[in-house]
DNA sequence: CCAGTGGATGTTTACGTAAACATTGCCTAG
DNA sequence: CTAGGCAATGTTTACGTAAACATCCACTGG
């Protein structure tokens, strides 16, 4: 910076006032100051800034092993929403979603060059931690709703349920099966909760739930036992990899969609859009997600609050070819 | 630090020496250290331990939106080799790859808090950068070889290949169809080059190729076609997703895998042993990968090296029941 | 018994930046 | 014509750490 300063002729103040972009400078004496960091190569040392800002512009995100779609996309979002603020994104990660891991990544994070933290992972884990966060703003997308003890952004699980299951009873179904996630996962949980609780105010009997592991594979094995309910006319699935397999397996025992049998799935994953035939799923808008995660936790830094809330972000029913209307032998 | 020197009853710099873990600090002194910095909650700042050792311990990451489940599982174990190093990971997301969103990416690096970076992603972009990176060392993981130029760290596509074209000849196959992928991969012209030169080799004619862009249902489109060649009994599919909307355009047409047509993919995705029927595909290990390129970029900065060069990582083929002989109606 | 040696610890300093305060010089109002 | 004000720029200082150097002290060998 003082070379910059030299070769320009001004003190080093000003060469900080130009890389900031401070007013007060004369348009003659900012484009001499440019030229000479253009002429050195001069590059601002985040260091020595980060020291004398006391802050870093950059976040934290700590996730599981980048292993589902979603939190993939989310934290695509993330870093480009905290890119146009101005903000890195630095990866925590979590090899294995054991207390042990979550803890290291904990106390590796108080040695982390990082302002604020984005965790997206279940809460349970995030409450067990024995390691506690350092004093540093968190925003939580998680399996769950804590907007008591953290600031909470996630999809409105509940609501796409709702949806689902709303669009099977309106298209004249009796009731609607439910192909669920793993017992462990609260976002599965939470979809299953309001399956139930949307047939139950609708007067209908939720028929017991199958449960896969959101795996395609479990699709299918759940798939071959629906495929033999004689009743089943409608299937919302947790996701749209388990309504993959689903749907192999009802083609496989000659049951057809929609004909025969209505699917709808949740995610939207984009290769749903070319399943056989094009799933009706509920669409969940993981970059809103990110973008909130990173306003939420930004505008919790500046003022410093500290009341919590959820944010929760509505998902939309894409209606595709899987569902119709029951005994529709066109 | 100073208050912990002080609650200590040393100096700072003896605080300094234990929490760097260096020799020459009696084991008495060290426990009272620890206990002041537990007693006072103590964080180490990075800035100001940044701009005083000169190097960040952090790696950049280049990569574009982390679209391809390749991408996504090199930089999770580039994050945890990282981690492993001491070393934290920034990611510099690229929303899409055109020139302009490369070089603002350069662009911003300059001031990011990096010692060096690992690009991910096809070497023609970075060739056309008109913005230089700044003199820190890079290891690209490229679509391409250029190991003149750049350090690079790549799965051995051509061997991939080679490996799965041998495995349908040597089932007795006359020849192997292609369905490659976009034209603008270079990942899709290397394995479609080796999979050209293995048939040549071998005195085969190979098959005009058909293209597809990656995606399922480009692979379904190319599959309608290739179930009309009626000499077509073996094809190799340059990525599973392609080789799923084959495996579906082959059995709307009645024709079976493996008894009429055997299938090779490649990537070894998680679903691909969940296919119908499961698929035989080339195994990418995108976890060696991330290691070698965070153990290479290390290396580079250690020794200051500028020599450059490619490593291949080699690939495995994975058996599964999408081949077989020719022919066999068992 | 003392010089010499080496291990343990303390003191000084600089890393690059930006906030706070100081200075300069020009313009305007009385 | 001059005091006052303000915009543009300069000077000083501190951020938290760790390298380099300095000091202290206990122990060893002659």
């Amino acid at each position: 910076m003082a070379d910059v300063a030299q070769l320009a002729g001004v003190s080093s103040q000003t060469v900080s006032r130009v890389s900031n972009g401070f007013p007060g400078v004369t348009e003659d004496t900012r484009r001499q100051v440019l030229a000479a960091m253009r002429e050195l190569g001069y590059r601002p040392n985040s260091a020595a800034r980060a020291l004398r800002r006391g802050e870093f512009r950059t976040l934290g995100v700590i996730t599981f092993s980048l292993s589902t779609m979603g939190n993939i996309r989310t934290l695509e979002a993330i870093a480009t929403s905290a890119a146009q603020h101005g903000y890195a994104v630095t990866l925590l990660p979590v090899a294995v979603p054991t207390q042990d891991e979550v803890n290291g990544a904990f106390s590796r994070l108080g040695e982390l060059a990082v302002d604020a933290v984005i965790v997206i992972m279940e809460i349970h884990l995030l409450d067990a931690a024995t390691v506690s966060l350092p004093p540093g703003v968190q925003v939580v997308v998680a399996d769950s709703d804590a907007g008591d003890r953290y600031t909470v952004v996630d999809t409105d699980q509940a609501g796409g349920a709702r949806d689902a299951v709303r669009h099977l009873l309106d298209l004249g179904h009796d009731t609607v099966w439910h192909l669920a996630g793993p017992e462990g996962s609260f976002a599965a949980q939470r979809r299953a909760n309001a399956w139930h609780a949307t047939l139950t105010e609708a007067g209908r009997t939720p028929p017991p739930p199958v449960r896969g592991d959101w795996s395609a594979e479990s699709g299918y094995r759940a798939g071959l036992r629906l495929a033999d309910e004689p009743d089943c006319t409608a299937v919302f699935a947790a996701n749209d990899q388990m309504a993959l397999g689903l749907l192999r397996a009802l083609h496989e025992r000659g049951r057809r969609v929609p004909d025969d049998i209505s699917v709808v799935g949740f995610d939207d994953i984009p290769e749903s859009a070319s399943f056989l035939p094009p799933l009706t799923t509920i669409h969940q808008d993981f970059a809103e997600v990110g973008r909130l995660c990173v306003e939420g936790v930004l505008s919790k830094m500046r003022q410093d609050g500290t009341e919590h809330g959820t944010t929760l972000v509505p998902t939309r029913l894409v209606r595709r070819a899987s569902t119709g209307a029951p005994g529709s032998s066109r």
